[in-house]
This record gives C-alpha cells, structure tokens and sequence, in this order.
DNA sequence: GTACTCCTGCATTGTCGCAATGTAAGGGCG
DNA sequence: CGCCCTTACATTGCGACAATGCAGGAGTAC
C-alpha cells in the first residue's frame, strides 16, 4: 500500500526521523496493522525527499548516532491535504486471493473446494478471536478501536462468502472433475502440439468489454 | 497478488498460451477483478517454469505468429492442489488504504475528516451500483456471482466503517487543530536543530509488544 | 504498404522483507 | 581499569515480486 503519504500525515505533526517514525505510525494505526518494515520505510523517506515533499537535515548528536530529521515541505503539506480528503477510489478491480483460491479449488472438485472452505472457515473465526482480544487491549484509542471493528466487519463478511461458497459453486465443482480437471498423469512428455481434445475454450474469443 | 497459483489452475484444465490464458482468466474470474495485465502474466510464466510447476513449449504456427504453449507438469499440478486446498491466511495485517487516509484526515482536522467521509461515502455508493449492475450482467456464473457478492459485503461494511467514522473519531480530530497540525508556514527554512516546541511525542518511547 | 491483430518480451517503478552495518550506553568481571 | 557482551538506536543495501507500459516481430486483411 502507498504508505508515503501516511508517513507524510506523521510529519505533519512535526519534524522526525525513520526510527521514531515507525514508532510513531504503530502506535496511531494500532497492532492489526501489522509491523511496518523499517528498511521499507527509509525507502519511503528517500522517494518523498526526491520528490519534493520532505526535506532530510543531518543532525549530529554525541550522546547518540547522528540522524536524519525530515520535515514536511509546504508542497508536501498540500499533497497531504489533497490525498487525505479525497476518497479512495479503487483503480484495479476488488482483488482478493480468496476469490482465486475459489476459483482453483472449484476447478479441482467438489472435495477440495470442501476442503478449502472448511480450512479457511477455521482461519477466519481464529482472526476474528484475535481482533477481538486486540480490540480489549487497544480499544481506548478511537482511530484504533474503529479500524479493528472495521477488520472484524471484513472478516465476518469473508466468513459469509466462504459459508456460501460450498454450495453455489457446487455445479462448478462437479462439471470440473468431469472434464478433465482431475485425470492425473501427463507429467514429463506428452510432445508439443498441444492435444487438441478437451479443452473448454477452444480459440476463447477474448471478449474485451468496455471498462477500463 | 500472486498470480501464479491461479495462472496454474487454468492451465489445470489443459495447455495454453500466454494471450489465451489472458481471456481464460478474465473469463473465469470474471469483470469485478479488472483487467489482467499481459505484461504481468508472462513474468509469472517465466516464473513458473523457472520454478519447474510448468514447461514451455514452442508452437510454430503457419498462419500466425508463433506462440509458447505452457502445461501444468506434475510437481505443478501437486503444488497447485497444496494452494488451493489450504486456506489463505493473512500474513501482512489488516491493510487498508482507507485506514491511511483517516488516519491523515483525522489528524488535518474536522472539516479534513467530514470531507473525505463525505467524498468516500459516494465512491462506495457509486462502486455498490456498478457492482449491482455488473451482477446482472454477469451474474449467470456461479462463480462471478458469488466474488461479485463478496465484493458489495466488503464494500457495504466500508460504507459502515467511514459513516460511523466521524463521530468516533471527533475527538482525535479536535486535538489535531489544538496542536499544530494545521499552523501553516515553516515551509521553506527553519534550519536544522528540530525545533523541540509543539511536538506531541518527545522522545516517544517506542513500546514493542509482544506480537509478531 | 499500411493498418491491424496476435503474441511476446523488456524496462521501469513501487512494495516489502531481511540482513548487515555502525554507534553508543549499560552491565558484569578479573 | 580494560575487556566483552548485550541492548537500543539509526541507517543502508540487496533482492524478490507486483504491476504497468512500451516496443516490436510476425502475419492478415485491405
């Protein structure tokens, strides 16, 4: 995720430096976040520096190593202004690797599309007892509390589809494992030509629809 | 996202090549993901064979180009069935681009806040009746019913979190006025030294919990 | 021949994590 | 005191993968 401009939205606060930054950002985003990469972060720092939005000052200090101060530019205070009122809109489609898992798991049959879904059944009500337990530690802090409660909605929400999933994609699953999906074999040589038999899409006329 | 294991599973229902698979893919996951970059797909190919979870195999063709035909080999087609039966968890955190920006808008200010509420509010609206319209479209498939379904319960519990969002995270934006984060200025000069007035974290006592 | 589609590859940018480096403060110990 | 070890602080570099875009060959249709 494009995390300059949270980095950004920090220094907004004032002037600091990459070590405190991270500190700084898990402490306002709260744990569900997950760590922030320090090196990742520096890099961050560097391309905000190029351009333009920050500025770097060494500051030496004997008591400690010497380090570098970054302060927000007045260019980088007006993009932080523009990006944090303006919606999120999304650019590339909702891509979620459950729905590709679904997608494999449908194509390998009716056992293994059970499979997955009672597995990532599990998976999901774990991180829902994790969210909440986080929720009773970190839940004083109102940006953190909500951005929790707004992980546990995702999460049930996924739970739902998955809950579903079984049964509407049974017909997927059954036609698979009759055209072929499922007959092993044909690992190392089966010559080049490609077998021209059971194949669902046979040219597959890529229809290009108007998006995009 | 990784591509990869969902470039296999098509490739499961028999051999294909680079722009067929394109359509296959698009096809199957259907127009809520967006477009599938060609450019991307070929360096998953290569990776792929790289990895030994697929062979290439070049196709002379007289009345068109030649192509590369690609087929699932064994080591693929075992891997392929470990992914798609073992459920996705979540390595990284709850990562939302929408937590970034209330975390930057909440900090602006109220008015930042309520404007990128309002502005968001609309952009789920509009993405929950492109979604309707695209289910009925599309919605014959199983399977692009069912992602397109997922997709409006995670964009209606998006459109909960950022209505719900203003009023739990006044307060936090009320500080942020108090505190400096709106005083302008100090664009340009402001010599080294980080002034140490105003500034909500002193030496901010960085506290690593026990997690990750 | 030129416009177009099919098909592939390369270059570039950004994201992310790990590992390595260097400085300095603090503690134990003969 | 001089030595070693650990911990905290602070930064840098390397490398893999994701994603987009552009260039271009090769054939087809006019």
């Amino acid at each position: 995720m494009p995390l300059h401009h949270a980095v950004m939205a920090l220094l907004a606060d004032g002037p600091s430096h990459g070590y405190e930054l991270k500190g700084r950002f898990e402490e306002a985003i709260g744990p569900q976040w997950g760590g922030l990469n320090i090196g990742h972060l520096y890099q961050v720092l560097d391309r905000l520096v190029r351009d333009g939005h920050v500025t770097r000052v060494h500051v030496a200090q004997s008591d400690r190593p010497d380090k570098n101060a970054y302060q927000l530019t007045g260019q980088g205070r007006q993009e932080l202004r523009e990006w944090a009122t303006s919606p999120w809109v999304r650019t590339s489609g909702f891509r979620d690797e459950l729905f590709l898992k679904l997608l494999g798991a449908a194509r390998l049959g009716p056992e293994a599309l059970a499979e997955l879904v009672a597995a990532q059944r599990e998976t999901y009500l774990a991180d829902i007892g994790a969210l909440t337990r986080l929720r009773r530690e970190r839940g004083q802090e109102p940006l953190v509390a909500l951005l929790i409660d707004a992980a546990v909605a995702h999460t049930k929400a996924d739970l739902a589809t998955v809950d579903s999933a079984e049964a509407r994609l049974a017909d997927v699953a059954h036609a698979a494992v009759m055209t072929g999906a499922e007959c092993g074999s044909m690992d190392g040589m089966e010559p080049p030509g490609i077998p021209p038999g059971r194949r669902r899409f046979p040219p597959v006329e890529v229809r290009r629809q108007s998006r995009e």
